[in-house]
DNA sequence: CCTCGGTTGTGAAATATTTCACAAGTGAAA
DNA sequence: TTTCACTTGTGAAATATTTCACAACCGAGG
């Protein structure tokens, strides 16, 4: 059932899915006015949806709501996922104080840090637990994914326990490298996504 | 002079900047060593730096000082940027309160947000404006970049008075997708990142 | 000097992805 | 019913990107 579906369509899928989660189910698209809305030319958001199964429905553009259950139809975005997050720095805790919400998709349901004061000390309404545990309790919670919030060193025993613990997909927030040949790993770096957009600009001149 | 590369070769060669930072100038790494620590394949890499125009070196390695100089010479990543941040709540306060460190190429000169009181009450080193003022600010200080982190509906607004001041790329981590012919943007997107994370996990069982 | 294990740089082949062009469908209006 | 201005879905063509294979090179150790 699993068609591989090229990268690049999946990312685009996600984007445009967004755009229909903030959208009355009602309303009716077109290809190029969705196009518009996320950047994307009209004839490639045909062949995304063509080459991800999408079944005729009519020629007269794409119903918002339809449109978003043939994209949960392919990735089941709308099971609700378990998240874990590894390290309660101001990152960290951004994500457990303003949990991300996205129809529900995610529920943060475990923070760990290897700091047993600021365990104790910080109050949140997700339970908090030293880092040692993180295996175990990923088990017992039936955590599915984690976000790794930790310094450089700590990361890669992070992963370990993560993996350990039986996670499916790691978003990595800390400056390592993190990769994996047997669960999803995503690398995002603030500098890095700035030193891309300088690298994309053809002729910048430097202010200074 | 500036020859188009391909967007995934400037992406790795971004990737791999970032490990060379970290790394004494004098170590010296074959591409399948280098490959190893950004999980690239070491002919992928081979080939990016052929086709950026690697000059022959020797065939025993690179050199990690060199091979910084030659990305150097491509995006010029040397020369610092002016960057200011859009929006100062937790996550726009964060950018301001942690500088990002990455050997000084960028520099946080401004802070904007609407809320007044915001401004007067917080204290930083960088100084904060009101949002009304950006346009003429960005061109007196000379910014080049900017973050943006405010709410989805003001970014639109701040898209443009970023361009009315004549910034170069703009970093977008509000839930708005933002796109303009003129300047390079990049969005971020926390809840999508996690999103694609769980669509590219092959046979995700569900937690509940 | 010669060999050996390891290395780079790069054309050419193999893939992957995007773009194009168009037949065919839709709904409204006359 | 016929036209009109729109639409989708998709093979095929055009591009882009990755992978491969290998000649040429390096440095160490005889």
């Amino acid at each position: 059932m699993s068609l591989q579906l090229p990268v690049q369509t999946v990312s685009r899928l996600c984007l445009i899915y967004r755009v229909l989660l903030g959208m009355d189910r009602e309303t009716v698209l077109s290809s190029s006015k969705l196009g518009k809305l996320v950047n994307i030319p009209a004839h490639t958001i045909r062949k995304d949806l063509s080459v991800a199964g999408k079944l005729k429905s009519s020629n007269a553009g794409y119903k918002a709501g339809e449109l978003l259950d043939f994209i949960n139809g392919l990735f089941k975005f709308d099971a609700p996922l378990r998240v874990c997050v590894a390290g309660i720095g101001l990152l960290g805790s951004s994500f457990i104080k303003n949990p991300v919400q996205e129809g529900g998709q995610f529920i943060i349901v475990a923070g760990f840090d290897t700091n047993i004061n600021k365990i104790e000390v910080m109050k949140s309404d997700v339970p908090l637990y030293p880092a040692y545990e993180m295996a175990d309790r990923i088990r017992e919670l039936k955590i599915d994914l984690g976000i790794i919030a930790v310094p450089a060193q700590a990361a890669e025993i992070t992963m370990q326990r993560m993996k350990e613990g039986g996670i499916k997909g790691i978003l990595n927030f800390s400056p390592a490298i993190l990769g994996d040949k047997d669960i999803a790993v995503r690398n995002v770096h603030f500098a890095e996504e700035l030193r891309f957009l300088t690298a994309m600009i053809p002729d910048l001149e430097k202010g200074d």
